[in-house]
DNA sequence: TTCGTCTTACGAAAATATTCGTAGTAGATA
DNA sequence: TATCTACTACGAATATTTTCGTAAGACGAA
């Protein structure tokens, strides 16, 4: 199994996706700008290399300043989180989380086209 | 803001949901059950003592046996954990959230036909 | 009444997550 | 070369969450 991401950790993917690879100091900034207070250098540092012991990123040490990259995919974590979520929260049921992630987040009618229409292919390709 | 609770305490917010009320020797053994190991009486009558401490929970102490019952509603939890979650980690968009709960979830034609049906009423009430 | 059982309250240990200080050093620069 | 700056590694303080042991009291049964 994967390993689960902290919050903390999870900012950080965020970053590195986002970028496709970064240095510490790079990611720092970035998380400053993000939080309202700033975040120390080091303890972005201490993070990262947590993340790296656990296999949560890779890095070039090639060169003295390490440049980071995410190994799990965006992809693959957001389903990890969403079946949790599901599991835990909605009793199993994708469709309540849909329904109410809708629901909750108002979402515009171009939004609710786009959704319908991932839904028609869905069927379609059954 | 509403407090946010913590994994184990959305544990014992399930349990009350679902029986409307119960005491801690009730949570307790529904925890234990869902968990694979056992977990301790006091353990759950110390997480449901900070629960009433933060809110999340309410507790009638006339009597000996006090009868916990949630204080938060799972509405407003859910919208709460979706909010976070859409903002986190799917870029503000609740669409990428559904579309992914979908695919990763691989939902039954059933459960696609509701989902459907649930969006034309949102884009009739609008 | 006396004892065993169940309950709450409380404190603190244990586990986990977050934060940062300090030391050592490589590389740039005066 | 001597110094300054930026970087990594590491340990440890702090904060948060989870866990449980112990004490004290209520209640029922013998």
């Amino acid at each position: 199994m994967e390993v689960k991401p902290t919050e903390s950790e999870l900012e950080i993917l965020q970053v590195l996706w986002k970028k496709k690879a970064g240095t510490v100091r790079e990611v720092n900034e970035q998380l400053s700008k993000n939080r309202e207070s700033e975040i120390g250098y080091t303890t972005t540092l201490k993070l990262m290399q947590i993340m790296f012991e656990k296999g949560l990123v890779a890095r070039d040490s090639s060169a003295r300043t390490h440049v980071y990259t995410a190994k799990v995919t965006e992809e693959s974590t957001r389903s990890n989180i969403i079946e949790k979520l599901i599991s835990n929260v909605f009793n199993g049921s994708a469709s309540q989380l849909v329904m109410h992630a809708i629901r909750s987040n108002k979402s515009s009618k171009e939004e609710i086209e786009l959704i319908k229409k991932y839904l028609d292919q869905q069927v379609k390709n059954d």
